[in-house]
DNA sequence: AGTCAATCTTGACAATGTCAAAATAGCGAG
DNA sequence: CTCGCTATTTTGACATTGTCAAGATTGACT
């Protein structure tokens, strides 16, 4: 157990609270929501007292930035849309799979979702620096995804990269909201919008 | 003042109390954000006493609600797309300054954009009977005025006005999120960013 | 003037985030 | 192996918040 003396911190008395925090965070978060994850409810949860957290995270804005960093690392595989690896051409197909892999991330983790791109961490404070960097590397990777399609001759030379991976995301993150949080549209209708998104931005990659 | 007897039962101790709290919860949210806007705050602005304005509304999420209401009646001017009075007929310039309009209404007044389309409200709790109709309302408004473009024949007979709302609506939905919380898109990049979801919408209306 | 309901106040309670100081546990040096 | 240092955890405390219950006040109508 006590084999790594410094590279990581952890397990001391409790084993290792850090990941036990962040685990039940999203947990608590999943099955109460926003309102059910307090400082001291998810101590009681890990069986700590109320202030053992504040030693593995400056604060709650501190632990929800990490709770946001681990959704970035798992959203990474879904956003990055190409893994352009393989033989694997850009065509319409492709588009419908990545619109639906993109709402199926969104709605099926909002707990994570909402933090990554809500208003709760940008708006307020200063976020995490590692945050910013798996966040900025995020849309990074996103834009320069659509220039390399550009750039292999796939898609339209007339095309603004930046503002179509603008615009494209607007899309994306508007429906996956709208879904989110029950605004109007029932999930009846999901897989309809899906598709009438992967039409539009298909249409306009080749305008 | 004392006019009229039952219509609205307000004008007391107070002078308007429920008018005067609304102002300032506005006004709070614009000044100090979501959290300087506290129940007890809002009454000691408002001069009276912790628990004044219960008498009012119910809690602080139907002080919210009728906060969201005001907002869509001032929104409605905007939302409803067509106001398709006069001889003004539907063009690329009319869906720029639509996308314009939405997006400058949603950023430069996101204290009311916040409740009127955020998870805050939609998420949890019941919506005010009041709210629900002005909602509902402002949203059919925007698909019968597409609706009514297909059938004077000023756009495709192709579309479909439901999907097309949902999916024009997310683009713009999506982009004021974006913008209102600072996420990687800046302030400057704004107006092209609205040039190129109108280029793609109303590219969309034609295809 | 007196009754009654609308309005407002006071007192109280539980939850929350967070700080400061005390307590504890594990590791390395002697 | 023991001593001390530091990382970790606890306890106590405080201000803020939403909200309820009970009482006090005010204004309108008979």
């Amino acid at each position: 157990m006590a084999s790594n003396p410094k590279p990581d911190r952890k397990a001391y008395h409790h084993g290792d609270l850090r990941k036990a925090l962040l685990d039940d965070a999203v947990k608590l978060l999943r099955e109460e929501g926003e309102a059910g994850l307090s400082m001291r409810n998810l101590a009681a949860r890990a069986g700590v007292s109320r202030t053992a957290a504040y030693h593995h995270f400056e604060g709650k804005h501190a632990l929800l930035c990490a709770v946001a960093e681990e959704g970035f690392k798992r959203f990474g595989k879904v956003f990055y849309p190409p893994e352009m690896e393989g033989d694997d051409s850009l065509n319409e197909q492709r588009i419908q799979r990545f619109v639906q892999d993109y709402i199926k991330f969104a709605t099926g983790n909002s707990e994570y979702y909402d933090l990554m791109f809500g208003s709760q961490l940008w708006k307020t404070e200063k976020l995490t620096e590692t945050l910013t960097q798996e966040a900025y590397r995020t849309f990074r990777g996103y834009v320069d995804g659509i220039r390399g399609w550009q750039e292999s001759g796939q898609i339209s030379k007339n095309l603004d990269p930046l503002r179509y991976a603008q615009v494209s995301w607007s899309t994306l993150h508007g429906m996956s909201r709208l879904l989110i949080d029950g605004i109007y549209v029932d999930n009846q209708s999901r897989n309809a919008m899906c598709q009438a998104a992967a039409d539009m931005l298909w249409r306009e990659l080749n305008a």
